[in-house]
Parts: structure tokens; C-alpha cells; sequence
DNA sequence: TGTGTTACTGGAAACGTTGCCAATACGCTG
DNA sequence: CAGCGTATTGGCAACGTTTCCAGTAACACA
């Protein structure tokens, strides 16, 4: 199957082959000049020959050179090489996000490895670790829990540039960062449920300690009070991202005393949750009790009736990372942060409510 | 904020250090061991005495040294590392693999990258060769396309064991594989149809060139064959995975002579297109016309009407091609397959036919 | 013919590890 | 006390690159 003209007439492999590598020095014999000559070839290096660099690259054809990377790094002490750390790479967000950094890291010469924390902090700091011991040149993640002493230790020990996504880290001016307008993004949307004559109105999410629900928490609460209204502190449901804790939430929402007549997802996976607990109870979004999701993904946008979302673009959120990091690794200073705007999408899943 | 009591009292750092790499030399140094000495200890060799070991690690704890994994793999000729290439990571079907396969692989002590081609058979073959020079240990991956030449060679100048997901290339026999049964899930599908009375079936999925759209249509196939009834050719649709092409398919179908009464998306994402084109069309899931999809994600649970659908465990995929690569890792003979089976959830959105 | 310049090429020392082999010290047996 | 095994350690040569520094040849010029 190989190509029979690869290899001269008698070594046809019999015997379990020790499958030594082809290294440059096998090229520069076959070639008849010395390594660096070879080395300067593959590097394109401005001072050689015509006839050097023919010479050259027939003998990597001749011989199937292929080069190691490892070796170069090592000797280079640069990998072209970024680390991504996604909290959770099964949310279609954080994939996009992944996707539109790695195309623009490219661009640049880059490539990018993406690893998977799954939200444990424990691995997160494992993963930093690994990738530091990797010696990437860079790291673009979005810790797991931006509190955590262990987890910023080990970005401290990193020398390399660093940018986080939608985290902020003690003393707002330390990291470089992509930031999405969280805070905004909320205060429309619940400017719209108040407008529609909704008073009691939860809040499904994670815990206070991430940035996104901090500002999603203080949006929500400016819209309140720019109305003088009370904030409905027993409908604040913060303490995780996952599907099942949206189920338990809702559950628990909806058999309080007074519950909740419109419901704010703060979260793609929550929504799921809330969904599933709203279908168990019977209750039929928009006409029984109003909804708003974070982050249009399909089934916002093709539920019945369709489901009223925060947006952003989540490709450009990780364009935009790529974009800081390779401001820094060319050598840009301090701290850059990129902000991102969220917007509205009115659907059928917000419809008046009681007061409206 | 450095730890103040790591560099003796001489040695604050003023100028823009040059940051250089604190090596084992400097451990060994700084323990008045020889550097060997310091390998044993890290790679924990039998022959260390206790206080060697305590001595080598104070030190390493003093000067604060890092392991260089670079160097280490390029030494011994091994990374530990096994690469993913993902076709596309934001279906949240190829999240679950990777997350399944990297479970398993860390558990072993491997580390996994991953990467995106996006699809296309440019960005496999360069994903390939990227990761082949980077030497890694074993490679996951689910090409883009089976029959294109330079991925197979590509593959085959990979000397390193390769697991596929649902691909299967040139010669059943020649490469290590998890295999899901598209056939009998398909067939399953088809028979539920069929029983309900539908006969214009339609089937939307990518090209036959790819196993799990060969293996659907066979499953399709061999179910209208078994009753003796025609295979309605002018409903199949197998041209690609996308979104759009899911949505304007179906626009197609809708628009002919003789439309489907059901109709099969093969593909997660085809189904959001399809579910466009049908409320586009104003048809009503179900009531209207009826549609099975493959593979159980939020929106198919969570439609209205919940969706039929052909499901398989990802997860699972993900471990058991893990566990393949780590038994030909540890120098397990030949091509082995694991087959991973499909169940038909049956949902609301299949309903009586016209002759049912 | 000698000198300087240009344009290339070769040699060798790194980069940070690991693993082989030889060297050392120690304790014990005969 | 010689001899020998055992347990531990040090030295050194790799792994496959890149890059600096000399060296060589060709050539033009005086």
C-alpha cells in the first residue's frame, strides 16, 4: 500500500521494523550538506542558495522527513501553541466560543489546544497546570470558580499571557479579559416582564460568586429599583448552572405561596430544567406564566410558543479573546479587556401579566 | 506577592528579568545532588534512599521548579497525549464523545487534545499532520471524509494506533473503530412508520460517502423491503448535515406533487432546519405530518410535541474508543471494533398515517 | 597579486530531560 | 583481612532541533 518508489529496491521491511524516526540529520546525508543547512531550508532563512534549497528539499522528499515538534519547541522555547480551559464543552456556548478562537489563533500562525475542566475547579487547576508544563505560550479559559486560591496560584505561575472569559479575578484591573454586558442585557429584559405588568419575577442561575451572575443579579435589581419597586428576594435562585437544579428550582417556585408569574433562565442548560419542571406542573409557557432564557440556542428559538432570550455572539466573544491574547503575545501591555454587548429578542414566551 | 522567602536576600528582582527556566540543574544544584538523581526522584525509581528523595523534593519545593514536558516527551519518545479531531464540537453529540473519551483517557493516565475541523477535509488532513508532529501517542477522530485520499495518507504515515468514531475506510478490516448501529435504529424508525400506516417517507441526511448516512439508508431500505413495498427514491435528501440544508430540503419536499406524510432527519442539527422549513410552511408536527430525528438533545425531549427519536448513549462512544486506543496502546493486536447500539424513543410527533 | 566584501555553508553548543553504566560506600561472610 | 554482594549515587551521552560563530569560495577592486 505504501508507495513502492519510496524506498530504494532492497529494504523492503520484513522484520518488526524498530521504526527509528527520520530526523533532519538522515535529510542533510541524503542531501550531502550539513544539518544547519537543512534546518536553514526549512526555516526559510534568507541566506541559501537556490541549488541548497533544491538540493534540500528533494532529500526531505526523498527520505520522508518529518519534523518534531517537540524538539523545536524545546530549543525554540516557544510552542505556537494556546490552551483553551472550557468549563463545559457539551454547552453549544462555550463550543462557539472555543470555535471562534481557535479560527482567528490560526490565523495567526497559532494552534490551539482545548481541554475540558467539566466546572470542577480541582481540574481546572490540573489542566493549568498540565498546559503549563506543556509550555504553551498562552491560555484563554474561563475559571470554574473565580475565588478560588488554588485555581489563582496556578495562574500566577504562569508567566505567559492570559485571558479570561466572562471571569474577573480580585482587583478588576489585574487580568485581560472578554466580558460580556450581562448587566444590561438583564435590565432590558426585565424592564420588558415589569412593562408587561409582571411584579414577581425569578431568577434561576448559579452562584453569586461568577461574574455573569453578579451582573446579571445587579441588573436585575437596577431595573427594580428604578421603579421603586421591591426586589422579590425570595424568587433569587442562585446556586448552579445545571439542568437539574432548573428542574428543583422551578419545582420549588412554583408550589411557594406566592410564586413567581414570569421566570428568568440565567443559563442554557437551566432552561432545560425549568422547561421540564413547567411541563411537569402543567403549565404552559407564555399564557400560564412568562419566560426569558439567556443565550439563543435551537430550542429557544423553535420551542412553542418561542422563547424570549438575552443574546450575544458567541463566536465573536471568542474571536475577541483570540484577539487580546495575540495582543499580548506580540508583546501588548497591561491588561486589555474587550466588552460585549448582549441584546434583547422579544419572543411569545413573554406575555403580560397580572398588573398589565 | 511572590513568596518572599524563595530567593535568598541578594536577588530581588529589579530589572526585566529574563525569565529564565528554573531546570532540574538548578534543583539539583541548590540539593548538591547529582541531576540524575533529581530524575529518580521525579520519576520515583525504586533506587532512592529516603533522605535522597526528602532532600531532592525541599529542593524542588525551594527553588520552585516545574517540569519541562517537553523535553521529558521528546527524551523518551512517548507524550502521553492522544488527540481528538472532532468534526464539529458544537454539536453537543461530539462534546459528549470527546468528554466520554477524555475521561476515560485521563483516567489512564493520557491526556487529550482536541481539535475542530469544522467539517472540512482540508482541516483533517492539517489536524493530522499538526498532531502527528507533535507526536502524539494515539488519535480519535472521525474524518470528514472517508474516501479522500490525502486524509488516508495522511493516516497512514501515522504510525501511532487510530481509533475512528462511526467512520469506516477502504476494507472493513483495516482500521479500529466504534461503530454505532445506524442500521437497526433506522430500521426501527422505519417499521414504527410503517405500522402507522405512512408510506411516503422521506429521509434527509448528509452524503452516502459517510458510514452513518450509508448505514441509516440501509436500515431504511432494508424496512420497505421486507413488506415488499417501493422505496420512495424522490424523498431522499442526502446531501449534508447542516442546518440549511435541513430547511431547504424540506421546503423542497413540501412544495412536491406528492409530498411525505413523515419524514426522518438524520442528524441533529438537520432537525432544526427541518423544524423551520415545517413552521415556515405552517405544518404542525404530528397533527400534520410526522418526524423521527436522531439523537436525543434538549430540543427533541422538549419540543412541541416531543420528538420520536433514534438514540444512542455519546458518552459511552466516547469511552469505549478511549478504552480501543488504550488497549492498542498497550500493544493490543489489530483492528477491533466495538459496536455501540441505537434505541427508538417513540415520542408524539409520530402519529397515524394516511393508510394507518 | 593582495585585500576586502559578499554570499553562503559547516561545526558545535545549546534547549531540559532520561537512562545506561560505572563508581562508591557499606556491611557481611569466610 | 580479603572478597563480594547490595544499595545507592554520579557522570555522560543521547533525544531532534536551532542558532551562533567561523570558515570557505568567489568575486571585484585597487
Amino acid at each position: 500500500m505504501a508507495n513502492p518508489d519510496e524506498a530504494g529496491t532492497n529494504e523492503a521491511a520484513e522484520k518488526p521494523i524498530p521504526a527509528k524516526e527520520v530526523t533532519m540529520k538522515e535529510v542533510a546525508a541524503h542531501a550531502g550538506v550539513a544539518l544547519s543547512s537543512v534546518s536553514r531550508v526549512l526555516n526559510d532563512h534568507s541566506d541559501v542558495s537556490e541549488s541548497m534549497r533544491k538540493q534540500v528539499l528533494d532529500a526531505i522528499e526523498a527520505v520522508g522527513y518529518e519534523p518534531n515538534l517537540l524538539a523545536s519547541s524545546l530549543r525554540r522555547g516557544s510552542t505556537m501553541t494556546v490552551g483553551f480551559i472550557a468549563n463545559d464543552i457539551s454547552n453549544p456556548l462555550f463550543a462557539e466560543i472555543a470555535m471562534g478562537a481557535e479560527r482567528r489563533l490560526n490565523e495567526a500562525g497559532y494552534s490551539m489546544v482545548l481541554t475540558n475542566s467539566e466546572g470542577s475547579p480541582e481540574r481546572d487547576e490540573a489542566m493549568i497546570r498540565l498546559l503549563r508544563w506543556r509550555r504553551i505560550d498562552g491560555l484563554i479559559l474561563s475559571v470554574a470558580d473565580e475565588e478560588r486560591a488554588g485555581t489563582l496560584a496556578e495562574l500566577a505561575k504562569l508567566s505567559e499571557p492570559v485571558v479570561l472569559i466572562d471571569r474577573q479575578v480580585r482587583g478588576a484591573d489585574e487580568a485581560s479579559a472578554v466580558l460580556s454586558d450581562h448587566a444590561n442585557g438583564m435590565r432590558a429584559a426585565i424592564d420588558h416582564l415589569l412593562d408587561l405588568g409582571h411584579r414577581r419575577v425569578a431568577l434561576i442561575s448559579g452562584r453569586p460568586g461568577l461574574r455573569p451572575v453578579r451582573e446579571r443579579l445587579s441588573g436585575f435589581k437596577a431595573a427594580f429599583r428604578a421603579r421603586g419597586l421591591d426586589l422579590p428576594e425570595d424568587l433569587l435562585k442562585l446556586d448552579s448552572f445545571s439542568a437539574t437544579f432548573g428542574q428543583q428550582a422551578t419545582h420549588e417556585l412554583l408550589a411557594a405561596d406566592d410564586p413567581p408569574t414570569a421566570i428568568v433562565a440565567g443559563g442554557n442548560l437551566l432552561l432545560t430544567g425549568v422547561l421540564r419542571a413547567l411541563q411537569a406542573a402543567g403549565r404552559t409557557v407564555g399564557a400560564d406564566i412568562s419566560l426569558v432564557s439567556c443565550d439563543d440556542v435551537p430550542l429557544t428559538e423553535l420551542h412553542s410558543p418561542p422563547i424570549t432570550v438575552i443574546d450575544r455572539d458567541a463566536v465573536q466573544m471568542g474571536e475577541a479573546a483570540a484577539e487580546l491574547l495575540l495582543k499580548l503575545l506580540a508583546g501588548g501591555e497591561g491588561p486589555l479587556v474587550t466588552e460585549i454587548p448582549t441584546s434583547l429578542i422579544r419572543r411569545a414566551s413573554t406575555q403580560p401579566g397580572p398588573a398589565g
